[in-house]
DNA sequence: GTCTATAGTAGGATAGAC
DNA sequence: GTCTATCCTACTATAGAC
């Protein structure tokens, strides 16, 4: 098979067992295994394991910023665009009640460990914080924009890290639907 | 030295590494280290890495319960003992930003693990929730007080992933703000 | 109750054949 | 590009001396 093909496969496997076992906990072995390849033969492909974390952030940031760059071809007005986050944690409601938020929990893992990448991890966060500011500032909130979003980012790493530990769907609900009402007061 | 003080040291330097560290990046051999212990001597107290995380939770379990008590003896007002809680990321706002919130670290990482002791580990979320909720009952408002205690624990992990990913001072300041203009609202 | 020595395993990484 | 074989290190855990 071509390089480029198998580095894609292992970044796509790994990017899927890092979320789900955390970064420590998988092992080359592991993704060898669900990629299909031998151990040793990751060393073609990738010099280190941190290699393939890194990989993998940059391969989360570029699907982060088309995902967000499609939202904004789907919904004209801001507060559309800033529910469609919020409600990021219904949609994707079974993976963060099994794993938790994949941003928010690598962050987590990565301070941990004082690791080398952590600045890297960071971006992530900081691609919607950027994003859901930009999205305040068209509401007519440019002064207070950057706290506005921080206020999401909040929201959504609250729910995430409760529904990960109690998986109940209900709360989950309540707390979009306070978000919703907090964000009509700075709606249009 | 007698067993049950060694024991103790043992769960309190694991306790402080756990938190710092995380639970799987801490080895026998740093606890070791700091307890100044040999490593097979763990033996002799605890039978297993695990056993020692048990006896963690426990005594994190046991030393909130007593913190809790405390806050309720020192403010008559439920609000006041709610905004105790909600200060905390201010308070412990410099372990916080380094290592994030005790509680919501363990949780997140037992999860990846689909550690054993999960169950155990989402006590110490549920002992905070009850005490809140019964804070949220003393004010008046029985019949939503879980779902508000809720809110207020989920504004403490957001606020705690952000701040420890930021290291941001002032964001945490700006969203406590915002938690006690809502508290007002379910104030006497 | 504490120590040293050591077994046993797993994981990251490298070398070299094919 | 992929494989097997192997090295090295770190870690959990046990055995047995003191």
């Amino acid at each position: 098979m071509s390089s480029a093909v198998t580095r894609a496969r292992i970044v796509e496997i790994a990017d899927r067992l890092f979320y789900e076992r955390g970064y420590q906990h998988t092992s080359f072995a592991d993704i060898g295994a669900a990629v299909g390849l031998s151990r040793g033969n990751f060393y073609y492909h990738f010099k280190s394991k941190d290699s393939i974390l890194d990989a993998v952030i940059e391969s989360r940031v570029a699907s982060t910023r088309r995902m967000l760059a499609e939202w904004e071809t789907e919904h004209d007005d801001p507060a559309d665009r800033i529910m469609r986050f919020v409600e990021i944690v219904v949609t994707n409601g079974p993976d963060i009640r099994a794993h938790g938020c994949p941003v928010g929990t690598l962050n987590t893992e990565l301070a941990k460990l004082d690791h080398a990448l952590r600045g890297r991890a960071r971006e992530l966060f900081t691609v919607f914080r950027t994003w859901l500011r930009d999205q305040f500032a068209l509401l007519g909130h440019a002064d207070q924009a950057d706290d506005l979003a921080m206020h999401v980012l909040t929201f959504s790493q609250g729910v995430a890290v409760l529904s990960n530990a109690y998986r109940d769907e209900e709360f989950v609900r309540r707390e979009v639907d306070r978000m919703r009402d907090w964000l009509s007061t700075y709606s249009r």
